[in-house]
DNA sequence: CAATTATTTTAATACAGATTAAAATAATGC
DNA sequence: GCATTATTTTAATCTGTATTAAAATAATTG
Protein backbone atom coordinates (compact mmCIF):
# COMPACT_ATOMS: atom_id res chain seq x y z
CA UNK A 1 0.00 0.00 0.00
CA UNK A 2 2.77 2.06 -0.04
CA UNK A 3 2.33 5.62 -2.32
CA UNK A 4 6.00 5.24 -3.83
CA UNK A 5 7.07 1.56 -4.13
CA UNK A 6 11.08 3.19 -5.41
CA UNK A 7 13.19 4.86 -3.24
CA UNK A 8 15.21 8.29 -4.31
CA UNK A 9 17.99 5.89 -3.43
CA UNK A 10 16.97 4.04 -6.47
CA UNK A 11 16.39 6.95 -8.84
CA UNK A 12 19.69 8.36 -7.53
CA UNK A 13 21.85 5.23 -8.36
CA UNK A 14 19.48 4.88 -11.60
CA UNK A 15 21.14 8.15 -12.69
CA UNK A 16 24.67 7.85 -11.60
CA UNK A 17 24.54 4.87 -14.03
CA UNK A 18 23.15 6.79 -17.01
CA UNK A 19 25.62 9.12 -17.13
CA UNK A 20 28.33 7.03 -16.49
CA UNK A 21 26.58 4.82 -19.44
CA UNK A 22 26.11 7.80 -21.55
CA UNK A 23 29.74 8.63 -21.08
CA UNK A 24 30.88 5.84 -22.43
CA UNK A 25 28.46 5.24 -25.28
CA UNK A 26 29.78 8.86 -25.93
CA UNK A 27 33.46 7.78 -26.40
CA UNK A 28 33.33 4.32 -28.10
CA UNK A 29 29.60 3.99 -29.56
CA UNK A 30 26.98 1.19 -28.48
CA UNK A 31 28.20 -1.81 -29.52
CA UNK A 32 31.67 -0.85 -28.68
CA UNK A 33 31.19 -0.30 -25.00
CA UNK A 34 30.45 -3.56 -23.01
CA UNK A 35 28.24 -3.12 -19.85
CA UNK A 36 31.55 -4.02 -17.68
CA UNK A 37 32.52 -1.12 -19.30
CA UNK A 38 29.58 0.97 -17.86
CA UNK A 39 30.10 -1.02 -14.70
CA UNK A 40 32.96 -0.57 -13.92
CA UNK A 41 32.96 2.98 -13.84
CA UNK A 42 30.76 2.82 -10.94
CA UNK A 43 32.53 0.15 -8.91
CA UNK A 44 29.67 -1.92 -9.96
CA UNK A 45 29.25 -5.26 -11.74
CA UNK A 46 27.37 -5.73 -15.05
CA UNK A 47 24.60 -7.80 -13.51
CA UNK A 48 23.85 -5.16 -10.97
CA UNK A 49 22.94 -2.53 -13.83
CA UNK A 50 20.04 -5.09 -14.60
CA UNK A 51 18.05 -4.09 -11.53
CA UNK A 52 17.86 -0.88 -12.80
CA UNK A 53 17.26 -1.43 -16.83
CA UNK A 54 15.45 -4.40 -18.51
CA UNK A 55 18.50 -4.53 -20.86
CA UNK A 56 21.34 -3.00 -22.94
CA UNK A 57 19.08 -2.03 -25.64
CA UNK A 58 17.11 0.12 -22.89
CA UNK A 59 20.27 1.68 -21.29
CA UNK A 60 20.72 4.09 -24.55
CA UNK A 61 17.51 4.22 -24.86
CA UNK A 62 17.18 6.34 -21.54
CA UNK A 63 20.26 7.88 -22.52
CA UNK A 64 18.57 9.29 -25.54
CA UNK A 65 15.30 10.00 -23.53
CA UNK A 66 18.02 12.02 -20.72
CA UNK A 67 19.60 13.87 -23.67
CA UNK A 68 16.20 14.82 -25.14
CA UNK A 69 14.96 16.32 -22.35
CA UNK A 70 18.24 18.55 -21.86
CA UNK A 71 18.06 19.62 -25.57
CA UNK A 72 14.47 20.58 -25.26
CA UNK A 73 14.98 22.48 -21.83
CA UNK A 74 17.71 24.50 -23.08
CA UNK A 75 15.20 25.34 -26.49
CA UNK A 76 12.44 26.66 -24.38
CA UNK A 77 14.72 28.51 -22.02
CA UNK A 78 16.35 30.57 -25.17
CA UNK A 79 13.15 30.94 -26.98
CA UNK A 80 11.83 32.27 -22.96
CA UNK A 81 14.47 34.59 -22.76
CA UNK A 82 15.82 36.16 -26.05
CA UNK A 83 13.76 38.46 -27.56
CA UNK A 84 14.39 38.82 -31.57
CA UNK A 85 15.50 36.08 -33.81
CA UNK A 86 19.06 35.88 -33.47
CA UNK A 87 19.35 36.56 -29.78
CA UNK A 88 17.21 33.19 -29.10
CA UNK A 89 19.46 31.22 -31.61
CA UNK A 90 22.32 32.37 -29.88
CA UNK A 91 21.03 31.38 -26.70
CA UNK A 92 19.81 28.60 -27.61
CA UNK A 93 23.05 27.39 -28.92
CA UNK A 94 24.82 28.47 -25.49
CA UNK A 95 22.37 26.31 -23.07
CA UNK A 96 22.90 23.72 -25.33
CA UNK A 97 26.70 24.04 -25.48
CA UNK A 98 26.98 24.07 -22.30
CA UNK A 99 24.98 21.26 -20.46
CA UNK A 100 27.15 19.29 -23.34
CA UNK A 101 30.09 20.32 -22.24
CA UNK A 102 29.58 20.79 -18.97
CA UNK A 103 29.78 18.98 -15.48
CA UNK A 104 26.33 17.66 -15.71
CA UNK A 105 27.62 14.78 -17.87
CA UNK A 106 28.02 14.45 -21.69
CA UNK A 107 24.60 13.63 -23.25
CA UNK A 108 24.82 13.81 -27.15
CA UNK A 109 25.29 10.42 -28.71
CA UNK A 110 22.90 11.06 -31.71
CA UNK A 111 25.16 8.45 -33.65
CA UNK A 112 24.01 5.67 -32.18
CA UNK A 113 20.32 5.70 -33.72
CA UNK A 114 20.65 2.44 -35.55
CA UNK A 115 21.32 0.71 -32.51
CA UNK A 116 18.09 0.88 -31.12
CA UNK A 117 14.39 -1.35 -31.15
CA UNK A 118 12.59 0.06 -34.46
CA UNK A 119 9.95 1.89 -31.71
CA UNK A 120 12.14 3.82 -29.90
CA UNK A 121 14.04 4.50 -33.18
CA UNK A 122 11.06 5.95 -34.28
CA UNK A 123 10.20 7.84 -30.74
CA UNK A 124 13.97 9.57 -30.87
CA UNK A 125 13.93 10.60 -34.75
CA UNK A 126 10.26 12.50 -33.86
CA UNK A 127 11.86 13.93 -31.08
CA UNK A 128 14.85 14.99 -32.89
CA UNK A 129 12.64 15.82 -35.84
CA UNK A 130 10.89 18.74 -33.64
CA UNK A 131 14.06 19.85 -32.38
CA UNK A 132 15.37 20.52 -35.72
CA UNK A 133 12.19 21.95 -36.51
CA UNK A 134 11.77 24.45 -33.42
CA UNK A 135 15.35 25.76 -33.91
CA UNK A 136 14.16 26.43 -37.64
CA UNK A 137 11.30 28.52 -36.54
CA UNK A 138 13.71 30.24 -34.37
CA UNK A 139 15.31 31.23 -37.70
CA UNK A 140 12.19 31.91 -39.39
CA UNK A 141 11.35 34.36 -36.83
CA UNK A 142 14.49 35.97 -36.62
CA UNK A 143 14.23 36.85 -40.36
CA UNK A 144 10.84 38.05 -40.07
CA UNK A 145 11.66 40.39 -37.32
CA UNK A 146 14.53 41.54 -39.52
CA UNK A 147 17.59 39.91 -36.65
CA UNK A 148 18.74 37.13 -39.12
CA UNK A 149 19.31 37.35 -43.24
CA UNK A 150 17.36 35.68 -45.42
CA UNK A 151 18.65 31.85 -45.79
CA UNK A 152 17.89 28.12 -46.65
CA UNK A 153 16.39 27.62 -43.07
CA UNK A 154 16.76 23.52 -43.67
CA UNK A 155 20.14 23.98 -44.98
CA UNK A 156 21.26 26.56 -42.26
CA UNK A 157 19.88 24.09 -39.28
CA UNK A 158 21.36 21.33 -40.53
CA UNK A 159 24.95 23.22 -40.52
CA UNK A 160 24.48 24.74 -37.25
CA UNK A 161 23.46 21.64 -35.39
CA UNK A 162 26.27 19.50 -36.76
CA UNK A 163 28.47 21.97 -35.78
CA UNK A 164 27.56 21.31 -31.80
CA UNK A 165 26.68 17.39 -32.16
CA UNK A 166 29.78 16.97 -33.40
CA UNK A 167 32.08 18.62 -30.21
CA UNK A 168 31.85 15.49 -28.36
CA UNK A 169 34.12 14.29 -31.12
CA UNK A 170 36.87 16.61 -30.13
CA UNK A 171 36.63 17.49 -26.91
CA UNK A 172 37.17 15.39 -23.64
CA UNK A 173 36.80 17.81 -20.51
CA UNK A 174 39.55 20.11 -20.01
CA UNK A 175 36.82 23.03 -17.89
CA UNK A 176 39.22 25.38 -19.33
CA UNK A 177 38.62 24.71 -22.98
CA UNK A 178 34.71 23.90 -22.07
CA UNK A 179 34.25 27.83 -21.39
CA UNK A 180 36.22 28.84 -24.18
CA UNK A 181 33.50 26.62 -26.82
CA UNK A 182 30.94 28.08 -24.76
CA UNK A 183 31.85 31.77 -25.02
CA UNK A 184 32.66 31.12 -28.61
CA UNK A 185 30.99 28.81 -30.65
CA UNK A 186 27.76 30.58 -30.37
CA UNK A 187 29.47 34.02 -31.59
CA UNK A 188 31.06 32.12 -34.22
CA UNK A 189 27.97 30.48 -35.15
CA UNK A 190 25.46 33.40 -35.47
CA UNK A 191 27.91 35.48 -37.40
CA UNK A 192 26.62 34.47 -40.28
CA UNK A 193 23.28 34.85 -39.48
CA UNK A 194 23.29 38.51 -38.96
CA UNK A 195 21.51 40.40 -40.99
CA UNK A 196 23.05 43.45 -43.16
CA UNK A 197 21.02 46.34 -41.18
CA UNK A 198 21.34 44.68 -37.42
CA UNK A 199 24.05 46.59 -36.18
CA UNK A 200 23.91 44.48 -32.84
CA UNK A 201 25.06 41.46 -34.53
CA UNK A 202 24.87 38.35 -31.60
CA UNK A 203 25.98 39.93 -28.61
CA UNK A 204 22.67 39.21 -27.10
CA UNK A 205 24.30 36.52 -25.20
CA UNK A 206 27.09 38.38 -24.48
CA UNK A 207 29.11 37.88 -20.70
CA UNK B 1 56.16 8.29 -61.67
CA UNK B 2 56.50 5.98 -64.39
CA UNK B 3 53.18 3.81 -65.31
CA UNK B 4 49.96 3.54 -64.27
CA UNK B 5 49.68 1.54 -61.36
CA UNK B 6 47.61 -1.20 -63.22
CA UNK B 7 44.28 -1.63 -61.24
CA UNK B 8 44.44 -5.71 -60.84
CA UNK B 9 41.50 -8.02 -60.12
CA UNK B 10 42.58 -7.76 -56.82
CA UNK B 11 42.56 -3.99 -56.65
CA UNK B 12 39.28 -3.71 -57.56
CA UNK B 13 37.82 -6.24 -55.71
CA UNK B 14 39.46 -4.56 -52.89
CA UNK B 15 38.37 -1.49 -53.67
CA UNK B 16 34.73 -2.02 -54.17
CA UNK B 17 34.88 -4.21 -50.25
CA UNK B 18 36.29 -1.00 -48.93
CA UNK B 19 33.77 1.16 -50.44
CA UNK B 20 31.09 -1.19 -49.13
CA UNK B 21 32.86 -1.04 -45.94
CA UNK B 22 32.81 2.33 -45.23
CA UNK B 23 28.80 2.78 -46.03
CA UNK B 24 28.15 0.02 -43.58
CA UNK B 25 30.46 1.72 -40.85
CA UNK B 26 28.97 4.81 -41.46
CA UNK B 27 25.56 3.74 -41.36
CA UNK B 28 25.96 1.17 -38.07
CA UNK B 29 29.07 2.21 -36.69
CA UNK B 30 32.43 0.12 -36.56
CA UNK B 31 31.37 -2.57 -33.78
CA UNK B 32 27.67 -2.09 -35.17
CA UNK B 33 28.43 -3.97 -38.19
CA UNK B 34 29.45 -7.61 -38.84
CA UNK B 35 31.82 -8.73 -41.76
CA UNK B 36 28.44 -10.96 -42.75
CA UNK B 37 26.89 -7.06 -43.21
CA UNK B 38 29.64 -6.36 -45.27
CA UNK B 39 30.07 -8.75 -47.35
CA UNK B 40 26.28 -9.34 -48.38
CA UNK B 41 26.21 -6.28 -49.53
CA UNK B 42 28.45 -7.62 -52.19
CA UNK B 43 27.02 -10.70 -52.52
CA UNK B 44 30.47 -12.81 -50.88
CA UNK B 45 30.76 -14.61 -47.43
CA UNK B 46 32.66 -13.23 -44.72
CA UNK B 47 34.64 -15.61 -44.98
CA UNK B 48 35.96 -14.22 -48.45
CA UNK B 49 37.19 -10.58 -47.09
CA UNK B 50 39.72 -12.25 -45.30
CA UNK B 51 41.33 -12.55 -48.86
CA UNK B 52 41.60 -8.86 -48.90
CA UNK B 53 42.21 -7.83 -45.54
CA UNK B 54 44.39 -9.28 -42.50
CA UNK B 55 40.65 -8.52 -39.97
CA UNK B 56 38.31 -6.39 -39.41
CA UNK B 57 40.73 -3.43 -37.71
CA UNK B 58 42.22 -3.23 -40.50
CA UNK B 59 39.51 -2.95 -42.96
CA UNK B 60 38.63 0.41 -40.94
CA UNK B 61 41.72 1.46 -41.17
CA UNK B 62 42.02 1.03 -44.72
CA UNK B 63 38.59 2.98 -44.80
CA UNK B 64 40.34 5.55 -42.95
CA UNK B 65 43.18 5.97 -45.22
CA UNK B 66 40.90 6.27 -48.66
CA UNK B 67 39.08 8.69 -46.07
CA UNK B 68 42.17 11.11 -45.77
CA UNK B 69 43.64 10.49 -49.57
CA UNK B 70 40.20 12.08 -51.16
CA UNK B 71 40.11 14.97 -47.96
CA UNK B 72 43.96 16.09 -48.51
CA UNK B 73 43.46 16.35 -52.40
CA UNK B 74 40.02 18.32 -51.76
CA UNK B 75 42.31 20.71 -49.70
CA UNK B 76 45.31 20.79 -52.05
CA UNK B 77 43.13 21.30 -54.61
CA UNK B 78 41.17 24.24 -52.95
CA UNK B 79 44.64 25.87 -52.17
CA UNK B 80 45.66 25.47 -55.81
CA UNK B 81 42.54 26.34 -56.98
CA UNK B 82 41.33 29.79 -55.11
CA UNK B 83 43.55 32.64 -54.58
CA UNK B 84 42.26 34.70 -51.56
CA UNK B 85 42.20 32.60 -48.42
CA UNK B 86 38.30 33.23 -48.28
CA UNK B 87 37.96 31.63 -51.68
CA UNK B 88 39.99 28.54 -50.90
CA UNK B 89 38.31 27.93 -47.98
CA UNK B 90 35.05 27.78 -49.54
CA UNK B 91 36.47 25.74 -52.56
CA UNK B 92 37.66 23.30 -50.10
CA UNK B 93 34.40 22.51 -48.46
CA UNK B 94 32.99 22.53 -51.78
CA UNK B 95 35.54 19.43 -53.08
CA UNK B 96 35.06 17.83 -49.74
CA UNK B 97 31.25 17.84 -49.52
CA UNK B 98 31.17 17.18 -52.89
CA UNK B 99 33.30 13.80 -52.52
CA UNK B 100 31.20 13.01 -49.17
CA UNK B 101 27.75 13.04 -50.82
CA UNK B 102 29.01 12.48 -54.33
CA UNK B 103 28.67 8.51 -56.07
CA UNK B 104 31.75 7.77 -55.53
CA UNK B 105 30.95 6.32 -51.74
CA UNK B 106 30.63 7.73 -48.41
CA UNK B 107 34.07 7.64 -46.65
CA UNK B 108 33.34 9.88 -43.28
CA UNK B 109 33.60 7.71 -40.38
CA UNK B 110 35.14 9.93 -38.44
CA UNK B 111 33.52 8.67 -35.12
CA UNK B 112 35.16 5.33 -34.92
CA UNK B 113 38.36 6.10 -34.48
CA UNK B 114 38.43 4.62 -30.94
CA UNK B 115 37.80 1.31 -32.13
CA UNK B 116 41.59 1.00 -33.79
CA UNK B 117 44.58 -0.22 -32.34
CA UNK B 118 46.76 2.31 -30.71
CA UNK B 119 49.40 2.61 -33.36
CA UNK B 120 46.39 3.42 -36.27
CA UNK B 121 44.72 5.12 -34.16
CA UNK B 122 47.69 7.66 -33.43
CA UNK B 123 48.36 7.72 -36.79
CA UNK B 124 45.17 8.74 -38.33
CA UNK B 125 44.62 11.36 -35.64
CA UNK B 126 48.14 12.79 -36.43
CA UNK B 127 46.61 13.12 -40.40
CA UNK B 128 43.14 14.61 -38.71
CA UNK B 129 45.26 16.84 -36.96
CA UNK B 130 47.33 17.99 -40.06
CA UNK B 131 43.99 18.50 -41.52
CA UNK B 132 42.57 20.52 -39.28
CA UNK B 133 45.99 22.31 -39.53
CA UNK B 134 45.68 22.97 -43.23
CA UNK B 135 42.23 24.10 -42.93
CA UNK B 136 43.68 26.60 -39.93
CA UNK B 137 46.15 27.96 -42.12
CA UNK B 138 43.69 28.78 -44.95
CA UNK B 139 42.05 30.78 -42.49
CA UNK B 140 44.94 32.54 -41.26
CA UNK B 141 46.13 33.46 -45.01
CA UNK B 142 42.32 34.67 -45.54
CA UNK B 143 42.43 37.15 -42.32
CA UNK B 144 46.15 38.22 -43.35
CA UNK B 145 45.05 39.18 -47.41
CA UNK B 146 42.06 41.28 -45.49
CA UNK B 147 39.17 37.98 -47.26
CA UNK B 148 38.01 36.64 -43.33
CA UNK B 149 37.44 38.78 -40.82
CA UNK B 150 39.76 38.13 -37.05
CA UNK B 151 38.35 35.26 -35.37
CA UNK B 152 39.65 32.29 -33.01
CA UNK B 153 40.97 30.35 -36.00
CA UNK B 154 40.71 27.00 -33.51
CA UNK B 155 37.55 27.09 -32.28
CA UNK B 156 36.57 28.42 -36.16
CA UNK B 157 37.84 25.55 -37.42
CA UNK B 158 36.15 22.94 -35.39
CA UNK B 159 33.03 24.59 -35.94
CA UNK B 160 33.10 24.33 -39.50
CA UNK B 161 34.86 20.87 -40.00
CA UNK B 162 32.14 19.57 -37.31
CA UNK B 163 29.30 21.07 -39.34
CA UNK B 164 30.64 18.57 -42.28
CA UNK B 165 31.50 15.54 -40.73
CA UNK B 166 27.92 14.92 -39.29
CA UNK B 167 26.51 15.41 -42.86
CA UNK B 168 26.61 11.83 -42.90
CA UNK B 169 24.32 11.46 -39.90
CA UNK B 170 21.43 12.73 -41.55
CA UNK B 171 22.08 12.58 -45.57
CA UNK B 172 20.54 9.82 -46.93
CA UNK B 173 21.71 9.33 -50.28
CA UNK B 174 19.25 11.63 -52.25
CA UNK B 175 21.02 13.32 -55.33
CA UNK B 176 18.98 15.93 -55.87
CA UNK B 177 19.66 16.99 -51.76
CA UNK B 178 23.59 16.55 -52.46
CA UNK B 179 23.34 19.20 -54.99
CA UNK B 180 21.44 21.13 -52.60
CA UNK B 181 23.93 20.94 -49.74
CA UNK B 182 27.16 21.15 -52.14
CA UNK B 183 25.71 24.47 -53.38
CA UNK B 184 24.38 25.55 -49.89
CA UNK B 185 26.46 24.53 -47.57
CA UNK B 186 29.70 26.68 -48.51
CA UNK B 187 27.86 29.78 -48.88
CA UNK B 188 26.39 28.93 -45.30
CA UNK B 189 29.83 27.86 -43.71
CA UNK B 190 31.33 31.08 -45.33
CA UNK B 191 29.12 33.62 -44.88
CA UNK B 192 30.17 34.21 -41.34
CA UNK B 193 34.11 34.52 -42.21
CA UNK B 194 33.64 37.27 -44.41
CA UNK B 195 35.36 40.39 -43.60
CA UNK B 196 34.23 43.90 -43.17
CA UNK B 197 35.27 45.42 -46.39
CA UNK B 198 34.92 42.09 -48.46
CA UNK B 199 32.08 42.50 -50.79
CA UNK B 200 32.92 39.69 -52.55
CA UNK B 201 31.95 37.55 -50.41
CA UNK B 202 31.86 33.69 -50.73
CA UNK B 203 30.92 33.84 -54.27
CA UNK B 204 34.40 32.28 -55.07
CA UNK B 205 32.58 28.87 -55.83
CA UNK B 206 29.61 30.64 -57.27
CA UNK B 207 27.33 28.50 -60.30
C1' DC C 1 16.76 -7.82 17.31
C1' DA C 2 14.06 -10.36 13.99
C1' DA C 3 12.01 -10.24 9.64
C1' DT C 4 11.32 -8.43 5.41
C1' DT C 5 12.80 -5.97 1.43
C1' DA C 6 16.38 -3.84 -1.50
C1' DT C 7 20.74 -4.20 -3.75
C1' DT C 8 24.75 -6.53 -5.47
C1' DT C 9 27.59 -10.55 -6.53
C1' DT C 10 28.92 -15.27 -8.16
C1' DA C 11 28.41 -18.52 -11.21
C1' DA C 12 26.23 -20.37 -15.04
C1' DT C 13 24.07 -20.20 -19.91
C1' DA C 14 23.49 -18.72 -24.60
C1' DC C 15 24.60 -16.78 -28.72
C1' DA C 16 26.57 -13.80 -32.10
C1' DG C 17 30.22 -12.81 -34.63
C1' DA C 18 35.44 -12.84 -35.65
C1' DT C 19 38.80 -15.79 -37.18
C1' DT C 20 40.94 -20.03 -39.35
C1' DA C 21 41.77 -24.33 -42.12
C1' DA C 22 40.68 -27.15 -45.58
C1' DA C 23 38.02 -27.94 -49.52
C1' DA C 24 35.89 -26.34 -53.75
C1' DT C 25 35.49 -23.51 -57.68
C1' DA C 26 37.06 -20.12 -61.05
C1' DA C 27 40.73 -17.97 -63.76
C1' DT C 28 45.03 -18.02 -66.24
C1' DG C 29 49.11 -19.54 -68.73
C1' DC C 30 51.22 -23.18 -71.32
C1' DG D 1 43.02 -29.73 -72.17
C1' DC D 2 46.32 -29.70 -68.15
C1' DA D 3 48.68 -27.63 -64.37
C1' DT D 4 49.10 -23.85 -61.55
C1' DT D 5 47.54 -20.03 -59.23
C1' DA D 6 43.80 -16.95 -57.59
C1' DT D 7 39.44 -16.49 -55.37
C1' DT D 8 35.55 -18.01 -52.70
C1' DT D 9 32.97 -21.20 -49.80
C1' DT D 10 31.92 -24.64 -46.11
C1' DA D 11 32.43 -25.96 -41.78
C1' DA D 12 34.49 -25.57 -37.52
C1' DT D 13 36.55 -23.12 -33.47
C1' DC D 14 37.18 -19.58 -30.23
C1' DT D 15 36.07 -15.47 -27.68
C1' DG D 16 33.56 -11.87 -25.80
C1' DT D 17 29.67 -10.41 -23.87
C1' DA D 18 24.68 -10.02 -23.01
C1' DT D 19 21.55 -12.17 -20.08
C1' DT D 20 19.67 -15.08 -16.09
C1' DA D 21 19.14 -17.58 -11.72
C1' DA D 22 20.33 -18.31 -7.33
C1' DA D 23 22.92 -16.92 -3.49
C1' DA D 24 24.87 -13.40 -0.53
C1' DT D 25 25.03 -9.00 1.61
C1' DA D 26 23.18 -4.55 2.94
C1' DA D 27 19.33 -1.62 4.32
C1' DT D 28 14.98 -0.86 6.47
C1' DT D 29 11.11 -1.57 9.23
C1' DG D 30 8.28 -2.98 13.05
Amino acid sequence: MSTDPLPSRFEAQRDRILKAAAACFNEKGYSGTSLKDVSRHLGLTDAALYYYVRNKEELVYQCYLRAADLGREAMLKAIEDGSSGLQQASLYLRYHIETMVGDDGPVAIMSEIPSLKRVHQEEILAVSRRHSADFEDILRRGIEDGSIARCDVRMTGNAIMGSINWIPKWFHGSSTMAAEICSEFPKILTRGLVAAGNKAGSHASGS
